[in-house]
DNA sequence: TAATTTTACTACTTAATCGATAGTAAAAAT
DNA sequence: ATTTTTACTATCGATTAAGTAGTAAAATTA
């Protein structure tokens, strides 16, 4: 096949790759909400299609922005976990926090205030803080499992 | 009409307006190379096709992160011009560039070094020097104009 | 152990959006 | 006066998304 990035700009190619309109969701819920199956991430807020997870889930499988594996103990539940270029895309996903939260508000109203994802005006602590707490997450899941 | 908005998530408020395959690259095209005229997106590297283009535009106009106007000797070309609104985007441009030249190069081989646009270790400088400079632009297109 | 429920999908149909190209109208340049 | 430029619109086929139904295997419950 040829290329699948429309050209050699970084912007373009992250956009490529993430630039979908639900591929950013999913990686949302699994950053800030620790969401790990296909069940999780149906039953979320914005109501995305079977057909259209399971094309994004494989899509970012490929990518190697998430994993997808079993447990040993349950052969049925595939567990979506993000890799370290997934967690590396926190700082993006805090950006388009702050902006909308500042610009967008207007627009839609009923969005939560930004406080309650903590503290902004420690951007970068909060954002390690929030992919710490993520890569205990996976040591949760994987790790300490008979 | 109903909402515009598929949630009341931050994000995908922003998803809803700028996530889309183009509109972040029109306005990368704007807040990077000063590009101010419907000519001048058609010709960049990806190829927008001009309905399309011309589709974005006004989302863009109409969401309040553009401007469209004639300059005074000019009553053939139209201007486009960010807001506000539209320069607070840069942190977010900034982000996906950073993230992008550390995971996708690997993909994309032929991406240009992150260091050609500037010095990524001050950060937060490096975003307001872009913004500062676009400012600049906006005052030379309109204000000193005979 | 058998029946029910849960999970992770696939399949299908319809609707919306994208993409490529051609064409047009008005302004500007020659 | 003619040509070129600019900013589009129109059209049509291709791709993607949305919504719903259905299925197979695993897990749970009776």
């Amino acid at each position: 096949m040829r290329s699948k990035f429309r050209s050699t700009c970084p912007i373009a190619t992250a956009l490529d790759i993430i630039g979908d309109k639900w591929s950013l969701l999913i990686l949302r819920d699994m950053l800030t909400s620790g969401k790990k199956t296909f069940k999780e991430f149906s039953e979320s807020q914005e109501g995305i299609a079977p057909g259209i997870l399971s094309a994004r889930l494989k899509w970012l499988e490929e990518n190697e922005l998430i994993t997808k594996q079993k447990l040993p103990h349950n052969q049925k539940e595939n567990i979506y976990l993000l890799t370290e270029k997934g967690i590396e895309l926190a700082p993006i996903i805090m950006e388009l926090i702050i902006w909308s939260d500042k610009n967008l508000r207007v627009q839609n109203p009923e969005m939560p205030s930004i406080s309650q994802i903590g503290d902004i005006s420690n951007k970068s602590a909060l954002i390690a803080g929030i992919q710490n707490n993520y890569r205990r997450l996976i040591q949760e899941t994987l790790g300490i499992n008979p």
